[in-house]
DNA sequence: ATAGGGTTAG
C-alpha cells in the first residue's frame, strides 16, 4: 500500500518545518490538538516525520494521551519501527502494559519491513514486568533478543534482570548478569537492588565485594540498595563505611541516601547515629519521618516515637499507615496502653484511614503485653479480620507473659479451629502450662506436637565481625572452626554459671525431638544467639559491642544467659528479634524482662 | 530524537 505523497513544494516544506518546530516546543495535550488539526489542513498527516512526531508524543509524553496514540497509529500506513517503539513504550508503563505486549506480538508476526531493535526490546520487558503471568512472554521475548544478537546489549541485559527478578526469577536474573559481556554502574546497581528487594540480602552484600573488584565506583543506587541490605541483616560496620562514602561523594543531600542511613542505623541498634544523620538532612520527606517512629518504636521508645510523630505533623507531612506501626508498637513495648488507644482511634477519625490486620496486631499486643487479656480478646472478637490466626497468636503470647490458662487456651482453640496451629504454639501454651505447674496440659500440648508432625521454623542467628556477616543454626556444626567455638562458648558458659547463670529447665517438657522452635529447647542444645554470641567474644577485641540479628523470638534460656554474658565479659550486646531489639548492658535487658 | 536504577512496614 502506498501512502499519497506529502507536497513536495516550497510552501508545502516551509509548512511542515513550521509544524516540526510547533511540535518540537508543544507541553500540552491541547496544544496537540491544535497544532494536530493544523496537520490535518495542511494535508500533512501522512508526512512521515510528523505523524511519528505526534505519535510519540501522545504516546510518551506526560501530557499525552494512549488512545489519541492509538488512533495516530492505526493512521500510519505501514508503521516504522520508531512508530512501534513510540507505542509499546507508551503502554508499557500504562495502566494497562498488557496492550504494550499485544503491540509488540502484532509487530513481530504481522509488520513487514521492520524488525524489534533494543528499544522495543527495553520497553516491551518493562511491560512483561507489570504483567502477571507473563513468565512464558517473557522467555520468549528473551529468545527474540538472543536471535537478534542484542544479549550483548547492557541496556536491554539490565532490562531482562529487572525483568526476571522483579517476578521472582532471581536465579535466572543472576544468569543473565553474569553472562553480559559488558556490565557499566546501572547493571551492578539494578543486580544489587534486585537481590535486596528480593530479601537475599547477602548475595547483595557479596555483589557489592565484585563491583568493588571491577572497578565502577558507586553512586547513591548503589548505596540505597546496600543500605537497605544491611538494615536487613545487621551489618553495621559495612554500613558506617558506606556513610563515610557518601559523606565523601556529596551524596548526604539525597534524600534517599538520607533515609536509607537511618534505617539502616535504626535497624542495627543504633539510634543514635540514626539521629544524627536525621539531624543533618536537608531535605525530609515520609519516609525520613516513618525511619524515626518506626526505630523508636521497634526499640521501645514509644515517647519518643510520638515525639516525633508531632514534629512530623509540625513540619506539614502527613503521617501514612506505617507511620501508625511505628507508634502503636512503640506504645505497645513501652506499655502506653492508652496513648496507643488514642493513635489507633486517631486513624480513623483523623486520617481517614482504615486500620489494617497489622495494626489490629498492633493493639491485641498493646492490651495483652500490657495484661489487659480481656481487652484484647474482645479486639479480636469485634474486629473483621477475626480469622486471622496472626491475632490469635499475638494473644497467645501475651498469655505466656502473663501465665493466663484460660484466655491462652480460648486463643489456641481458635488457632486449632481456623487450621492454623502449629508446633510454636503448641510450645507457648505448653510453656503456660509448665508454669502453672498443669502436667495434664504439658502432656496433651506434647500429644498435639506428635499427632500432627512438627513443623518448625529453624532457628538462625547473624554477627558481623569486621565486613563479614556470620550465620548460625541451631547446633551449627557446619563451620570448619566448630571445635573451637564449642569450646568458648563451654568456656562461657562455666564463667557466667559462677555468677549465678543456670540454664533453664523449666522446659524440659520440650525435650520432643527436634524442637526448636520460638526458642524452646532440647536438653543439651545450643541456640544459635548462644554459637554467636560465643564466637563473637573470641573474635572482637575486648568491650567490643556484639550486635546480633536473630530470625525467632529470643528464648528465656538465652535472654538470661545474654543478661550474665554482657556482665561477666563487660560487653554491650545488642539482640534484634523477630519482634524487637534486646540492649544487654551490665546483666541487664532494655525489655526489662517483658517480652 | 526515542532505553535501564532507589528508601520505610510485612
Amino acid at each position: 500500500m502506498l501512502s499519497p505523497s506529502p507536497p513536495s513544494d516550497a510552501a508545502g516544506a516551509s509548512k511542515t518545518k513550521t509544524i516540526l518546530n510547533l511540535l518540537q516546543g508543544c507541553n500540552s495535550l491541547k496544544k496537540l490538538h491544535k497544532i494536530h488539526a493544523c496537520v490535518i489542513i495542511a494535508g500533512l498527516q501522512n508526512h512521515r516525520a510528523i505523524s511519528t512526531k505526534l505519535l510519540n508524543f501522545c504516546a510518551v509524553s506526560v501530557s499525552g494521551c494512549l488512545v489519541h496514540a492509538q488512533l495516530l497509529f492505526r493512521q500510519i500506513h505501514n508503521p516504522k519501527t520508531d512508530d512501534w517503539n513510540s507505542i509499546i513504550r507508551g503502554f508499557s508503563r500504562s495502566s494497562s502494559p498488557l496492550q504494550s505486549v499485544f503491540f509488540y506480538n502484532e509487530m513481530v508476526s504481522v509488520a513487514a519491513g521492520c524488525r524489534p531493535d533494543t528499544y522495543t526490546f527495553s520497553f516491551v520487558l518493562r511491560a512483561c514486568e507489570r504483567v502477571p503471568l507473563a513468565e512464558s512472554k517473557r522467555k520468549e521475548v528473551h529468545g527474540a533478543i538472543i536471535r537478534s544478537g542484542y544479549d550483548r546489549d547492557v541496556v536491554v541485559c539490565t532490562n531482562l534482570i529487572r525483568s526476571y527478578a522483579g517476578n521472582g526469577e532471581i536465579e535466572t536474573a543472576r544468569k543473565v548478569f553474569v553472562e553480559m559481556p559488558l556490565r557499566d554502574l546501572l547493571s551492578w546497581n539494578s543486580m544489587i537492588s534486585c537481590y535486596s528487594q528480593a530479601g537475599f540480602h547477602h548475595e547483595a552484600l557479596r555483589t557489592y565485594d565484585l563491583m568493588r573488584i571491577a572497578n565502577v565506583g558507586l553512586d547513591g543506587f548503589t548505596l540505597v540498595g546496600l543500605l537497605s541490605s544491611c538494615a536487613h541483616v545487621g551489618a553495621l560496620n559495612l554500613g558506617v563505611e558506606l556513610h563515610r562514602m557518601a559523606s565523601e561523594k556529596g551524596l548526604l543531600k539525597n534524600v534517599y541516601v538520607g533515609n536509607a542511613l537511618i534505617d539502616m542505623y535504626a535497624k542495627c541498634g543504633n539510634l543514635n547515629a540514626a539521629l544524627s544523620v536525621f539531624d543533618g538532612m536537608q531535605k525530609r520527606d515520609i519516609f525520613t519521618w516513618n525511619s524515626m517512629v518506626v526505630g523508636y518504636g521497634v526499640h521501645g521508645r514509644g515517647d519518643e516515637a510520638i515525639e516525633f510523630f508531632r514534629q512530623m505533623l509540625l513540619a506539614g507531612v502527613q503521617p501514612n499507615s506505617i507511620t501508625f506501626l511505628g507508634l502503636l508498637s512503640g506504645c505497645s513495648h513501652q506499655g502506653l496502653v492508652e496513648e496507643g488507644v488514642k493513635y489507633f482511634n486517631l486513624m480513623t477519625s483523623n486520617y481517614n484511614m482504615e486500620p489494617g490486620i497489622k495494626h489490629h496486631g498492633c493493639l491485641v499486643d498493646l492490651f495483652g503485653r500490657a495484661g489487659k487479656l480481656k481487652r484484647a480478646l474482645e479486639v479480636i472478637n469485634t474486629c473483621r479480620s477475626q480469622k486471622d490466626p496472626v491475632l490469635w497468636r499475638t494473644l497467645l503470647g501475651s498469655c505466656k507473659i502473663h501465665k493466663n490458662v484460660q484466655i491462652g487456651e480460648i486463643a489456641m482453640r481458635n488457632l486449632v479451629q481456623l487450621g492454623a496451629s502449629n508446633a510454636g504454639d503448641c510450645v507457648l501454651l505448653a510453656t503456660i502450662y509448665g508454669e502453672v505447674n498443669n502436667a495434664d496440659g504439658v502432656a496433651t500440648m506434647r500429644k498435639m506436637i506428635k499427632s500432627q508432625g512438627i513443623k518448625t521454623t529453624p532457628g538462625w542467628s547473624w554477627i558481623e565481625i569486621g565486613d563479614q556477616v556470620h550465620k548460625f543454626i541451631v547446633d551449627d556444626k557446619s563451620r570448619p572452626d566448630t571445635n573451637e567455638i564449642y569450646l568458648k562458648l563451654r568456656q562461657v558458659i562455666h564463667e557466667v554459671a559462677l555468677l549465678g547463670y543456670v540454664e533453664e529447665d523449666s522446659m524440659s517438657f520440650t525435650s520432643v525431638e527436634g524442637f526448636s522452635d520460638q526458642g524452646c529447647c532440647r536438653i543439651g542444645s545450643y541456640h544459635s544467639e548462644k554459637l554467636a554470641i560465643a564466637f563473637g567474644i573470641s573474635r572482637t577485641p575486648q568491650g567490643t559491642c556484639l550486635r546480633i540479628v536473630k530470625n525467632l523470638r529470643v528464648c528465656r534460656d538465652c535472654h538470661s544467659f545474654t543478661k550474665f554474658v554482657s556482665k561477666a565479659f563487660n560487653r554491650e550486646i545488642v539482640v534484634r528479634d523477630r519482634v524487637r531489639f534486646h540492649h544487654f548492658k551490665d546483666g541487664l535487658c532494655s525489655c526489662k524482662d517483658y517480652w
